[in-house]
DNA sequence: TAGTGAATGATATAATGTAATGTTCGAGAT
DNA sequence: ATCTCGAACATTACATTATATCATTCACTA
């Protein structure tokens, strides 16, 4: 039974990560496709920068990336395609970090969870609605409605936790 | 029955701000006293500015109100005060506004939730365990062991959902 | 009253993000 | 084929948020 309030866990430092970004792009095409809006080549580019490294990055490292492409960029070349990227759930902004991760459950925008190894940085999606149900009662209880959660937990992933 | 949970509401416009900000004085000078910490001048300022604007605030406004008053500062003036502020338990900063706001329930350093009205500014902050338990319990089952937690959930109060 | 560490002053710069305007480009219409 | 129009992109400039570093002052104590 496949759990699907996780959409990534943390990957092993050995696993295929050419397939992890070559799904994504694959996925983000397809979607992108379907909902007649352009993947191109810069968006694309982000997206395959934001997945081959696997934590979250900063949009100036992304900004760097593209220069060394040798492509002129500046800083509104990169946060559009990352407002693009995060607008059309390929992409999230980690808010405490002020960075930019993959999504592990694109194309739909949603509301996910993130743990964050504060050693390693890699990073854990879920979108668990026990979690974000509760959020929405407590709120609720307050007269407040709820629009958007956001739900970071910084901590020790268990690889890293092994190692102390 | 009072609810701990909730540590501050949305206040009606019209309460007497000036107790809240003199309650939030009062009970910093005691803890920091108890504590062997130093509530200087400067710290207590900016704390007392914190409370009085009573929505979030930023760095730098703080620091104008600081220049304002006629006194030196510079950006880390304001960053170290608020730094104390913060480990202290008296100010909470909001990662997703990039911006403080004063502890609804001061002294212990704790992990808040909080719940941003979009409309008007003003927060209310919770400490709701089965908000914090069932977030630990969900990474615990990944392995991972969480630290701190960031919960800031954007939306409108009562108040200006009824002005709708 | 000299020594000590915390707090602040002072300067510079890094890091992150946005406004405003103009140009290019490509899909669909003629 | 070429035209038109809006989306995407380029470019410049600026705004906001945050940190590094070193010097000085201050409160407390020995
Ligand atoms: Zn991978
Ligand atoms: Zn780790
Ligand atoms: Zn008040
Ligand atoms: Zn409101």
């Amino acid at each position: 039974m496949t759990d699907r309030s996780v959409l990534s866990d943390f990957k092993p430092g050995d696993h295929d990560h050419e397939a992890c970004v070559a799904v994504a792009l694959d996925t983000a095409s397809t979607v992108c496709r379907e909902r007649g809006v352009r993947l191109t080549p810069l968006r694309r580019r982000v997206l395959e920068l934001v997945w081959r490294r696997h934590v979250p990055s900063g949009a100036y490292d992304l900004l760097g990336a593209l220069r060394s492409d040798g492509r002129r960029a500046d800083p509104p070349t990169v946060y559009r395609a990352l407002d693009f990227l995060v607008e059309n759930g390929f992409v999230h902004r980690l808010e405490s970090l002020n960075a930019y991760v993959g999504c592990g459950g694109p194309g739909r925008a949603h509301n996910g969870q993130f743990l964050i190894c504060d050693s390693c940085g890699r990073v854990a999606e879920l979108e668990d609605h026990a979690i974000s149900e509760i959020i929405r009662e407590k709120a609720d209880a307050l007269g407040f409605h709820a629009g958007w959660q956001t739900v970071e937990v910084i901590g020790l992933c268990g690889e890293c936790l092994g190692r102390v």
